[in-house]
RNA sequence: GCCGGAGUGGCGGAACGGUAGACGCGGGGGACUUAAACUCCCCGGCCCCUCGGGGCGUCCGGGUUCGAAUCCCGGCUCCGGCACCA
């Protein structure tokens, strides 16, 4: 072997074998003509989140596939069955944006893109199944986004309804409650308008229980991602209440999680947007007042509209409710801090214990009346501030004297007795607008027929494929409406002159499912086959950025409920385990092109090698925390390559080294501890990485070893026999720990020590008799307090521990 | 405000109730070299010191324990999510 280690000849060697033999290729697999037999043993489902493909990959690529190579390397020379498939995110903005600048079409830039990535991704030495390769934007896959869609369609959970949306004005189109941050556009940062608009909509608050009951026991997941999820999905328990108005015309009921402070209610609010605001104030003198502060209200945008810090607005219908617990009548106002689109777009206001409630009625003269008296103090003592605390009922009847907690469910069974409300839980979540007025997606297979409505495409229509279009600038409606003969069709079912829907999927549904096509990337007769996703999900580890826990996650776990429920997959969620990474800093800031900080991967697989790019994006530090990258670090990893190779090349050729006997290694301690190291290392570096995910640790213990090796061989103590074959022993334990990291030096240095093929290794395993520590610790108490800690040989005599004490 | 996570050298971090600072970066010293680079060896928490050692050290204050960075209670600070959600 040469003197010197050279990263690419190596890399290239290696590569080429794994791609000639299909090293990493995965069965079963669903494909046309023929189901696959279904293996017995342990299978691994190892999957990272797939990219999307932008121009290249990034860093956070890099780290992300590498942990997931890690772990498929693992798992694989465990004795499991491994999938670790990968694909591409191919259909969104970014492409279609490009191709407004340049008039290239999108599915050529992205063709393109995705080539490029891909040859990235092999030059990295990825243990990739690439027979499995797939991409969202290609007809033969978004065939079945579609067929799902129509699903989903077919059992009520796709709709098509009007609703205030979100509409990003620099994108033109709207967007799902997930993707506005702050008020502002993903994207693109700019500031999201409301307009009411007929869109389409899948059903995900219909799962909001499920979602939220099956994080418990079903997943194990990163708390944090939990904790957001849980968050966006915003459970709240209390009782919807039914108030009338005082004409005894319209019921109109309330959604409150204080139900035991209904007597402390002295006015009554509706949203600006609330259907019945107009019918309400109709010929009369408020009217005019009412309509303009609607119509102010309404055209402020989304970040204005939910900023607590701004003064209380709000105008008097001159209309009033009663009361269903005592007959009082209360004022209606109309004020825009109630929100539409959460409970029923009404409340009770109770100014005594509500913050928001207590400032309405300060600014504009309501009254305020107390119902719950904390210990000590009177029924009528006036309140400085909303009093949201512990405490007991009062002024309030047949509730007085309860404690908070009674009044609660004392208050709902009274209302649902007099078939005046009932207990009922409230969800922040709302229903994923799929919606996009841009092309580049997946067309929504649908016809809008004058006679018969809403029609589905036939599934033998399937797929509908993207118009070709000359200009894909967004104009507030679909580009795909440009193209006539796109869309203008027959009725499928009465054959009149129709229309086509011209909007696309979000992209996110296309990202919602695909873990399951990699089980039948090219079928052509279903999505997939129930036997074989059945036998690779859930996902058994998953990675990929926190920046999707309430997106890609709910979804995806949304569509597998709900693929469940329509008996096309028996399991429920769709990954048992998630790791979620964290980013790459560099000068303080997350790297991106507009900043200038970016480091490409290519430039260090050219400089330095793939391995020591991957050995350094999981030493960095502990891979779920974010961490600033270092230019000195990488080559801080590739002289511990250079060291080990040295270390492999000054030993002679020839056969693998067995592991040195107890008794051999007797007379040359530096060579027993050296083997003890070894198998200490196989142990720590084992269990690091399959129950810590603790890449950087795993990699400082083999590190440790080798240095061992190294500076034994310098002060020339390893010079006899065994000392010869300990050092060889440690090397080899070195190399292959060391593949999972970076698999093409450990190959070619596995190679050199006169192993076979080392991607067909099993893992090493540490002899118990090397882990026997030679020192015990004793704890010495005298009188029952008096303390010492002595550390002495096992089986040492009571009597002589005393001795030493 | 509510929910979640985290505070350890100059830096990234290790130690998962048992020698605090593994491994690496940066720094210092030495060997090799005409010289440099590479490489190899050694030293790096702080403060004293008679050079053998001593004292203090893991955000702060308490506690449990023979023993706490680690467990418990109370603070402080930082990061992330949600938030006019009734």
């Amino acid at each position: 072997m040469p003197e010197r280690y050279d990263p690419a000849p190596v890399e290239s060697k290696w590569q080429g074998l794994w791609e000639r033999e299909k090293a990493f290729r995965a069965e079963p697999v669903s494909r046309d003509g023929g189901s696959p037999d279904m293996p017995d043993g342990a299978k691994a489902y190892v999957l990272e989140m797939l990219p999307y493909p932008s121009g290249e990959i990034h860093m956070g690529h890099v780290k992300n596939y590498t942990m997931g190579d890690v772990i498929a390397h693992q798992r694989r020379r465990s004795g499991a069955r491994v999938f670790h498939p990968m694909g591409y995110d191919a259909f969104g903005l970014p492409a279609e944006n490009a191709a407004i600048r340049t008039g290239e079409p999108p599915a050529t830039v992205t063709r393109r893109n995705i080539a490029r990535i891909r040859t990235q991704m092999k030059r990295l030495g990825f243990a990739l199944d690439w027979d499995t390769e797939l991409s969202t934007a290609e007809p033969d896959y978004y065939r079945w986004t579609q067929w799902l869609f129509l699903r989903m369609f077919e059992a009520g959970l796709a709709e098509r309804r009007q609703a205030a949306v979100n509409w990003c004005p620099v994108d033109q189109t709207v967007l799902a409650n997930e993707q506005v941050v702050d008020g502002h556009c993903e994207r693109c940062g700019a500031l999201v308008e409301l307009r009411q608009l007929t869109q389409w909509f899948l059903r995900i608050t219909d799962y909001a229980e499920r979602l939220l009951d099956d994080m418990a026991g079903l997943v194990d997941w990163p708390e944090r991602v939990l904790a957001m999820q849980r968050n966006w999905i915003g459970r709240s328990e209390g009782a919807r209440v039914v108030f009338r108005t005082e004409d005894g015309a319209h019921e109109i009921p309330v959604f409150t999680t204080r139900p035991d402070t209904l007597f402390g209610a002295t006015f009554f609010l509706l949203a600006p947007e609330h259907p019945l605001v107009a019918e309400l104030v109709a010929g009369r003198p408020e009217a005019e007042a009412v309509t303009e502060y609607v119509r102010r209200a309404v055209q402020t945008s989304l970040a204005d509209r939910s900023d607590a810090e701004k003064p209380k607005t709000g105008v008097d219908t001159g209309r009033r409710v009663v009361n269903p617990v005592n007959g009082e009548e209360l004022p209606i106002w109309v004020a825009d801090y109630v929100l539409m689109d959460y409970g029923t777009g009404a409340i009770m206001a109770v100014p005594g214990h509500d913050e928001r409630d207590f400032a309405f009625a300060t600014a504009f003269g309501l009254p305020i009346r107390r119902v719950i008296a904390p210990e000590g103090t009177a029924p009528d003592e006036p309140l400085e501030e909303a009093y949201s605390g512990p405490g007991r009922l009062v002024n309030s009847d047949f509730i007085d004297g309860l404690e908070v907690d009674e009044a609660k469910p004392a208050m709902a069974a009274w209302l649902q007795e007099r078939d005046l409300g009932e207990a009922t839980v409230g969800y922040r979540l709302r229903d994923w607008l799929i919606s996009r007025q841009r092309y580049w997606g997946a067309p929504i297979p649908v016809i809008h027929c004058p006679d018969c409505g809403v029609v589905p495409v036939p599934d033998a229509d399937l797929p509908v494929l993207l118009p070709d279009v000359d200009d894909y600038a967004p104009k507030g409606q679909s580009p795909l409406a440009a193209s006539e003969a796109f869309v203008n069709v027959d009725c499928p079912v009465c054959g009149t002159a129709a229309r086509r829907e011209t909007d696309t999927m979000d992209t996110f549904v296309d990202s919602s499912w695909y873990f399951l096509r990699y089980t039948a990337p090219a079928l052509t007769t279903a999505a997939f086959e129930r036997e074989v996703v059945d036998y690779w999900l859930p996902v058994d580890q998953y990675i990929g950025g926190v920046e999707h826990a309430v997106l890609h996650l709910l979804y995806a776990r949304f569509f597998t409920k709900v693929l469940h429920d329509l008996g096309l997959v028996g399991f429920v969620e769709p990954f048992a385990r998630l790791f979620t990474q964290g980013m790459i800093y560099r000068d303080g800031a997350k790297m991106s092109k507009s900043k200038g900080n970016v480091v490409a991967p290519d430039e260090i697989v050219d400089r330095y090698g793939a391995d020591t790019l991957r050995l350094y994006v999981l030493f960095m530090g502990p891979a779920a925390d974010d961490i600033e990258w270092s230019d000195q670090g990488v080559e801080g990893q590739r002289r511990f390559l250079d060291r080990l190779w040295r270390l492999v090349a000054g030993q002679e050729a020839g056969p693998l080294a067995a592991r040195p006997t107890l008794e051999q290694l007797a007379d040359d301690p530096v060579a027993l501890e050296l083997v003890r190291k070894a198998e200490a290392t196989v142990q720590k570096a084992t269990v690091d990485i399959t129950e810590r995910f603790s890449f950087h640790t795993a990699i400082a213990a083999i590190q440790e070893l080798v240095n061992l090796g190294t500076r034994g061989v310098s002060a020339g103590e390893l010079g006899g026999a065994a000392g010869a074959q300990a050092l060889r022993y440690a090397s080899q334990t070195a190399v292959s720990l060391l593949f999972p990291f970076a698999p093409h030096v450990a190959s070619e240095l596995w190679e050199a020590l006169g192993g076979g093929s080392l991607h067909r290794e099993t893992w090493p395993q540490a002899d118990p008799a090397f882990l026997v520590r030679d020192v015990v610790t004793v704890v010495v108490q005298v009188n029952g307090k008096l303390r010492d800690r002595l550390e002495v040989a096992p089986g040492t005599p009571d009597a002589e521990v005393v001795a030493l004490a």
